[in-house]
DNA sequence: AAATACGTTCAGTTTTTACTGAACGAATCT
DNA sequence: AGATTCGTTCAGTAAAAACTGAACGTATTT
């Protein structure tokens, strides 16, 4: 009995799904959430816990924080199966929809963290600018000013961010 | 004798560079990276390796590699000293030209390669359209029709990201 | 009510990434 | 030429991240 060779569209997939693992680890957020995503992209129809897990060989719980963080990203929804308890999972396949919801939405809330750290450096420092210690006063100076100059492209670039116009590019 | 009190704009200006890190880190670009940026950024002369390691408290093995990561992201470039054989460093100030040379350059890259993954699986799919296995024919066309799309979408992005429009924009 | 099936959490482990110290070649100085 | 002083590389180590199996709470089934 010769071994069933696999459908050259099953490798295909496999090699898809692959694809995306390399993407997201290219980008510094792991290489199991772009295989999921993958995964379930590709699925035509929604796929519960235990299914993902043996298709991408990870145990569940992998599976369960990783479907999370795509949740998070409003890059996977779940759905309803009736007739079954159990949580099942398809892909958002407007990537519009999940790069405006998740990751610029992710990036704006960074750039706000690093916005609001500048602002209490820049509190710390005013606290400064009283004590002039003539020696190194150029070189405060130069902190007050680049501080500045930090500051107005955080907001420059989050004001971009949040830009209609964005949208509209895509 | 008294302890001599750190000058406030000292302490701002470490807390700018842990911020720096931070930052990065969160970007899943590695702590030093950021770091290493603020410090120069802040600083109101080229600094060497040496300096910077020391000012970090980091070896100067990772200093020498940390930079040449900043390099390829033009974030840093090297200054001549007169009459001092060692490299020195800068911050490039200007925001936007790293942005533009350093991170779309780098997002360009990454999406491209993306996109040629996306070339090879659909063609090993081509192969694979003759082999009409009746029973899951739909899964299949499912998994033709997303690869399209997901094609599409990435030369939509990899439009915008080399749009003229976007410079203007910051 | 007991038993089963789910999804989540968490301590522990594996894997990956970041960092270091020592060794080296090249350039500069004596 | 010999002795320093650089910057880089690399094998090894330390730190961080990803992943797992077992235990648990909750909801469903029998």
């Amino acid at each position: 009995m010769s071994p069933t060779p696999q459908p050259q569209w099953i490798t295909a997939r496999r090699k898809f799904i692959e694809a995306g693992g390399h993407t997201t680890q290219s980008f510094g957020l792991g290489r199991m959430i772009g295989q999921m995503y993958a995964l379930l992209y590709l699925s035509p129809r929604p796929m519960c816990l235990d299914e993902i897990a043996q298709e991408l060989g990870i145990s569940k719980a992998s599976v369960s924080t990783t479907i999370r963080q795509l949740e998070r990203w409003t890059a996977v929804k779940s759905v309803w199966v009736k007739g079954d308890r159990r949580d099942f999972y398809e892909a958002e396949t407007d990537f519009q929809a999940v790069l405006k919801h998740g990751l610029l939405a992710t990036l704006r809330k960074k750039l706000d963290t690093a916005g609001k750290q500048i602002q209490v450096v820049e509190e710390c420092l005013k606290e400064a600018t009283n004590q002039t210690n003539g020696d190194d006063d150029k070189a405060m100076e130069v902190v007050v000013s680049r501080l500045e100059r930090a500051k107005h492209f955080q907001g420059k670039v989050n004001g971009l961010l949040s830009n209609p116009l964005l949208d509209h590019l895509l």
